[in-house]
DNA sequence: CGTTGCGCCAAAACCGGTTTCGGTTTCCTC
DNA sequence: GAGGAAACCGAAACCGGTTTTGGCGCAACG
């Protein structure tokens, strides 16, 4: 029976127990092919009795592998916090751990460089690959990454040539599709509430809904477009100034959805019905968004099987697979809920409902019987 | 300038080069006394024009700790999904990163043996300490490392004799107070969503559900009470059930924010206005909280903080100070948003109220317009 | 019968650090 | 000037595996 807990047995008391050396140890539990079966045998039956599991560091330091893959935590948390990291380093450690390999956890140091992490795992070699997630258009990491030749597989891809190996999701198509959906609707004023530009994923999604305009032959305003949404309290500030347009939209497109719920939230401040008045598009379905009122209209995406799919791709670029060959791209697949339909009236007609009862209302319960604690 | 990437050079070479003992590049570098102040200067300059950094896994292997800790996924993700293990696990790193050490993560395979992840960490010496968190109110996993002797620190309790050191919530405090709450606004009948009581913080909740109705001198109807809700669909259901009573209660506390979304649903089914009709406290200040219709009276804590604190208390439990001393409790606090106010109507008002309108409502916007697919 | 070949395993080298041990110098001290 | 203590550093052992080298014994082969 193996002892349990820390077993102080190394590989030269299952030899001397034996009476073997220790390198038939090591290559009878490495299989390798010259040992004979009923040594093998033996010496698998001592090592499972005695308890004996191989030290790591001395494994890894022979090896010159240390079997394990590092992560960087992205730097801007909480603006834009990441709804997905838990779960795509959940697929990801859960796929890696059938390949033996183990995930390692950093934080980037705020206000350090943030390519030190990466510099430092890689100089005292505690890691052979990397995960890198959230990537910006111009991403420095990728480029470090690539010029020292270490394995390594994107979660998003880069505004530059994207030779390396990397999993992302089809974010324009998402927009694009967004905006087709809604036109489908009869929507024809269209606004979007984007996200900060220097990340990809941001980019890539204003490009889309700049592509669905154009698709549906909709006139591109500036004045539907509001940028650098990171959370729900920009996307009611950016609803908050659609609706003052003198032609407000009838829709609005959210780079994410907690962005669509602050958007939501403006809705309600002034009394318009989210989905009649007003369709409103989130995307990355959170826990909570079909639980909005309305249920959120919004696109999906399984991040702990993305996590498992980029930890496969990094096994296989690890094995010699060109990175070439492992890129993925993924649709996301539009859940459609009660945040989106047909257009109650023109926007001309939103105008004069919004004109008519000036200001914020106070005709909502919500806002009526409460005084708004948004601050807490 | 150092040389940037994956640097081959080994201490012998920085001995090589200035023509000393590897054993005195060691020293120096690890600040030794017994080095002449001008030798280490020569040493660290040397070490750091050739770019050298000591390889983690010689170093592991010789000083027989790994700088490493370990942090095992729970196994139930999925329901009851922790909103928190991300930003626990951000705080938790950026503290360690401080202390030179590196979080590993690993996720316990589903179906197996929950200990044997643990267990592999520690015969392999991988890890030299643990972050525990979801604790179980009977935990396998604090038993085994406390047999062993590893240090760790828990995030929550356990039903047990708590002699270990951990970090904890006082989350039967939390909804005493939620029930004092209620009370003050002028509920008397106040029912409880509460979720698996395997888990510890469901139980105290519980507990403290009970005890607050003690103390407000409150009758207690095993009807008001819904046992093991672990996500918004089980919260919906809950309150239906709730409503359904003869005498229904005209609050509701949930065990979570997600549960209480549920309840927030149930009750525009209904017809009913939270916060008026029927008042509802969660748990957890996720992000959305704030901006569910009405926003969520919730309590909130700081996750980062959290995990920040732990991996301290961590460090020190390494340092030798003895587990009674690590032991921390946190309140979380009430943050008070709409969902709560003084009840409309008495139970038997709302009974009638809700008898009125047969069966689920369709005067709500939502139900109406919206096949409600919550399937997906 | 001598040689070759193969199967099997012991011995030792090695990975790259850290730490022990011991030997020079140098500096005091009496 | 001898004795002793520091101060400083080189040499080597060591951590616990993996891998290389080499050697023994036996079967097959010429």
């Amino acid at each position: 029976m193996p002892v349990g807990g820390r077993s102080g047995v190394t590989i030269a008391d299952v030899a001397r127990h034996l009476g073997v050396a220790k390198g038939t140890v090591s290559r009878a539990l490495n299989g390798y092919p010259d040992i004979a079966e009923v040594t093998r045998e033996r010496v698998v039956a001592a090592a499972e009795h005695l308890g004996y599991r191989a030290s790591s560091s001395a494994r890894r330091l022979k090896r010159g592998r240390a079997d394990t893959i590092g992560v960087v935590l992205p730097v801007d948390r909480g603006s834009l916090a990441d709804p997905f990291l838990a779960a795509f380093l959940d697929g990801a450690s859960r796929q890696l751990e059938g390949a033996g390999l183990d995930l390692l956890l950093v934080a980037a140091p705020t206000g350090a460089d943030p390519l030190e992490p990466y510099r430092r795992l890689l100089a005292t070699r505690k890691v052979d690959g990397f995960l890198v997630t959230r990537t910006a258009v111009r991403d420095d990491r990728i480029a470090l990454l690539r010029e020292v030749g270490v394995p390594f597989v994107s979660h998003g891809r880069t505004g530059n040539a994207n030779v390396h190996a990397w999993l992302d999701m089809d974010n324009a198509w998402a927009t694009v599709e967004a905006v087709r959906h809604l036109h489908d609707l009869g929507h024809r004023r269209i606004a979007y509430a984007g996200g900060p530009l220097h990340l990809n994923f941001a980019r890539e999604r204003l490009a889309g809904y700049r592509r669905g305009l154009v698709e549906q032959g909709l006139a591109r305003d500036p004045a539907l477009l509001v940028g650098d949404c990171a959370d729900a309290a920009h996307g009611l500030e950016a609803a908050a100034r659609l609706l003052a347009l003198a032609e407000p939209p009838t829709a609005v497109v959210a780079v994410t959805d907690a962005v669509a719920a602050g958007v939501l939230r403006a809705l309600r401040r002034q009394g318009l019905r989210a989905g009649a008045d007003v369709s409103v598009v989130g995307y990355d379905d959170v826990p909570l968004a079909a639980y909005t009122d309305p249920p959120l209209t919004t696109f999906t995406q399984d991040s702990t099987a993305a996590g498992a799919q980029a930890a496969r791709m990094l096994v296989e670029l690890m094995q010699g697979r060109p990175p070439a060959e492992l890129q993925t791209l993924l649709l996301p697949v539009l859940v459609n809920r009660c945040s989106t339909g047909a257009p109650a009236r023109s926007p001309m007609a939103l105008r004069r409902r919004l004109d008519r009862q000036a200001g914020p209302t106070t005709t909502q319960q919500e806002e009526a019987t409460c005084p708004t604690s948004d601050a807490a």
